[in-house]
DNA sequence: CTTGACATACGAAGAACATCGTAGTAATTT
DNA sequence: AAATTACTACGATGTTCTTCGTATGTCAAG
C-alpha cells in the first residue's frame, strides 16, 4: 500500500522545499512563493503538484475548494534518501569525500563547523 | 573557450566514475566495466561517451583507432560542483543537514568518523 | 581478395520532464 | 442574472535522457 515515493526531480524538489517550510499549502500559496524567485505560470505549479500527488510525493486534501497539499514524507526522511542515493552515486559511498566536496564548495561558518563537530561526537557516541 | 561542462546526468556520472578510477580508457574498457555490474549494450556506452564529449564532460583522443576518452575535469572538481549544487537544491545550503542525511542513511565505520573529524580539523586550520 | 572482427557514426524511439494554454466548473461580485 | 474571478482538469508541446539497431569504415588473417 504505502509505497515509498520515487526520488523527486529538480522541479519537484523545489516545490517540496516550499511545502516543508510553509506546511500544508494551496497551489496558490506555493505559486506565489515560487513566483517571487522565478517567473512561472500558475498552471505549471498546479500540474506539477498533481503529478507529485500521483507519484505519492505529496498528499492532498480536497475538502476545500482550493485543494491543500502537503509533503507526503517529512523533510528529514527525504533528505536521508537523497543523501544516501547521492553519496552512493557520486561519491561511491565515501562520506569523507562528500564532506570535502561540500566544505570546499563554499565558505562554511565557524558556527556550522562547530555544529558538524557536534554531530560527529553524537554519532560516535551512537556507534560504540 | 574552455567553458565549464554542465552537471552530468545519472548515466553520465556512472561513466565518469569509471573514467576517474580507470584513467583514460577506450569505449570497450568502459563498457566491460559497466557490463560487469549491469547488462548494457556496447553502442549505448559509445553513444553516451560521444554525447559527453559534445557536452565537454570528457575529452577524447582520436589518434588511435579505438578512441581514448578521459574525464575533462578531475574527480575532485566535479565532486565540488555536484556537492555545492546538491547542498543548495536539497538542503538550502546547510552542510549539517547534509551530513545528518548522509550519516543516517547508512552505517558509518569508526574509522570513517575519525577521518571526518580529521578533515574538520584540517579545514578549520585552513580558515582561522 | 574476401571474410570476420572490431571500430565509429548516427538516426530513431520511448520514457521522463517541464511548461503552458484552453476548457470547464464553482463561487463571488455587480 | 450576468459577469467576473478563482479554481481544477487535462491535453499538448518541446526538451532531455537513455537505450539500441543499423550502416559504414578499417584492418588483419586466411
Amino acid at each position: 500500500m504505502l509505497e515509498n515515493p520515487p526520488r523527486p526531480t529538480d522541479a519537484e524538489l523545489e516545490l517540496l522545499t516550499v511545502l516543508w517550510s510553509r506546511g500544508p499549502s494551496t497551489v496558490r500559496d506555493v505559486h506565489e512563493t515560487i513566483a517571487r524567485r522565478r517567473p512561472t505560470q500558475y498552471t505549471t505549479v498546479l500540474k506539477q503538484m498533481q503529478i507529485m500527488a500521483a507519484k505519492g510525493l505529496v498528499r492532498r486534501d480536497e475538502k476545500l475548494r482550493a485543494h491543500v497539499y502537503e509533503a507526503a514524507r517529512p523533510r528529514e526522511w527525504t533528505e536521508r534518501q537523497l543523501a544516501g542515493d547521492f553519496l552512493q552515486r557520486a561519491f561511491e559511498g565515501s562520506a569523507s569525500r562528500l564532506m570535502v566536496g561540500a566544505l570546499s564548495a563554499r565558505k562554511t561558518s565557524k558556527k556550522e563547523l562547530a555544529e558538524l563537530r557536534r554531530l560527529l561526537d553524537e554519532y560516535e557516541r551512537g556507534t560504540p
